[in-house]
DNA sequence: TTAACAATTGTAAACGTTTACATTATACAT
DNA sequence: ATGTATAATGTAAACGTTTACAATTGTTAA
């Protein structure tokens, strides 16, 4: 037998507005009756019914995260990221896993906005343009995080993927490497292309030129990257050293370079999009972009919620796009010692 | 303007009643009028608000889980199964992060139970066991996962801790090392005390005395770990081996064994609880105990919705608990070279 | 054709809140 | 004591579904 407001109002003599606004903190209450409803609350063990709350307010104080790839390690800190601000403010989060797949994207986007998510944070596929356009059309609110779908105008919060990418690669030149390899993930997401123009830009300055057979495209997980790794060094131009463009593709270039007994930095340089714990203890330590991942949640939900609370007070909010910047950690995966 | 059931009604010329049981898939509706039902549907762009759905239905469709440390790449693979099982089944899934926090625990608990979710998954921190048991006491569906709640009558999806420590430390024997020390987590979680219970249980075994000096109990997060390690090698007794009881925690261990600059396994052995993708590919490899993380979330998974399932039948369910076991992973950091 | 039954559809209440509006109680000035 | 303004509380509708039950339509057999 379920407690709900009315055996609350009944209990302690008063109406379930009165219960109501005593629980919803509202003022103009009197003390003595907003004592007398608590007693009665605390006596039944009442605990508010969220679901019906949200049905009335049409607010579910929820927001959805639709993430690239939950086992990654930079999806983890992003989704600590953007539930700590979250509930900062007051909210819950619905984790979803997008696995990179534009059709699970598809389903929980719909889910989500079925549940009437107050707002959804999205790192897009790219490939649901025109539901992630009639969601933003119906007034849902959407902020994109780590990448954009082109052509769709929409809060965004982003790395400077593209002058990462180039401190990477120049770092490497710097250091005397000029065949690079470069290990992309898919580059129909923006982080992919961005990435990868980095790449050329460092290289065509400094007067290489371009090798296709040295530019490898994966879908960003670990399996692609070993994969990948393999063939640029089983090939007959294997690169000096190779370009990671994200964690979960360095650590499958980083086993299968294991694998093969190749010694880094002698035998392969490597640099790589994203710094993690392991990337300083390995032997050697590897060189790093490092981006500024909680950050990047953690604006990504402020934004959200900003525009959020701006709708309720009638504001206006443009659309804000954010680009973050990134940092090299040189470490000693990229240090000829052949050449010092 | 948003569209609801009446305006599909209204416009597919039939009463409410009709739009939902098409949209809810129920038999005994003529064919010709779940077309036009559906004609309706797709031209006014209705998308179901599963809010007044659930309201209704006392059925949200919704599983919370509470995991210990969402930054911990264990309690990621824990997400994505449970994720991935919930979904196979119809439900999604809520995440929060405890963060082996009881406060941010009980919070959870209760916004959960609030909205009505309709069951948990709950990595408990032990704290809160009236709570617990006054869910567990008011119907709601509750599953531990990893850990356990003393005296408290509960499903459970458990891995055989004092085994896989005890395992861990016979392989540290058998390789010839008698100072054997260990970096426990909370011992007042069952992990931590079974854990402790197989290191005393194989040293016990070996005629090793206990030496307390040699014991160190943290937090299970990398601080810790990293902290004791240090005090631990810096002491006189220092050991010949040390057993870390979690990945988060091994990783701290060994960040503070590479900056002290001793070398694994001649100066230091070390056994991880937890597998990892960098654990193979440091140099050396680690020996690590493997549990079946995966399994672990997706067997509670599918416990959890069982018995909401059950309950729906009115089949009735008796707690069921469940202990996977864990493999011994024998690899470089635990070889001694010059025993050999 | 009609009775009897089954299949289909409709009506209206219910889920548990919040909130616009109405009502009543209180305080204060006269 | 009375009127007026203000504070406190109550009433009932609304949020958008599902579902028990009633009503209607269709089908079959005599």
């Amino acid at each position: 037998m379920k407690i709900n407001i009315k055996d609350v109002a009944k209990k302690a003599g008063v109406s379930t507005a009165t219960v109501s606004r005593v629980l919803g903190d509202f003022p103009g209450v009197r003390d003595k009756t907003r004592k007398k409803v608590l007693k009665a609350v605390t006596e039944l063990n009442y605990e508010i019914n969220a679901v019906a709350r949200s049905l009335r307010q049409k607010k579910t104080n929820s927001i959805g995260i639709i993430v690239g790839n939950v086992l990654s390690q930079f999806y983890s800190v992003i989704a600590k990221s953007v539930e700590d601000t979250a509930n900062k403010f007051g909210y819950h989060t619905i984790l979803c896993n997008g696995d990179e797949n534009p059709e699970k994207e598809l389903e929980y986007l719909k889910v989500l906005k079925s549940n009437r998510v107050d707002g959804i944070i999205l790192t897009p596929t790219g490939k649901n343009s025109e539901y992630v356009q009639h969601l933003i059309n119906t007034k849902m609110k959407v902020v994109f995080l780590d990448r954009l779908i082109e052509g769709v105008d929409c809060d965004a919060v982003l790395v400077d993927n593209t002058n990462g990418a180039y401190k990477a690669v120049k770092h490497l030149i710097d250091q005397g490497y000029r065949k690079i390899g470069i290990m992309d993930g898919y580059i129909d997401r923006t982080t992919g292309a961005e990435r990868l123009k980095g790449y050329l830009q460092a290289i065509e300055e400094a007067g290489i030129a371009k090798d296709d057979s040295l530019i490898k495209i994966g879908n960003f997980k670990k399996e692609s990257g070993k994969r990948l790794t393999q063939e640029l060094l089983k090939q007959s131009n294997r690169p000096e050293a190779i370009f990671t463009t994200n964690i979960d593709m360095s650590m499958g270039a980083l086993i299968a370079i294991k694998e093969m007994r190749l010694s880094i930095p002698d035998d392969i340089g490597i640099v790589c999009f994203d710094d993690s714990d392991w990337a300083s203890i390995l032997e050697p330590p590897i060189t790093v972009i490092r981006q500024p991942v909680y950050q990047l949640g953690s604006t990504a939900a402020e934004l959200l919620i900003k525009k959020i609370e701006d709708e309720e007070k009638n504001l206006d909010h443009k659309p804000t796009v954010l680009t973050l910047s990134t940092e090299l950690i040189i470490r000693n995966s990229t240090k000829r010692l052949n050449i010092d």
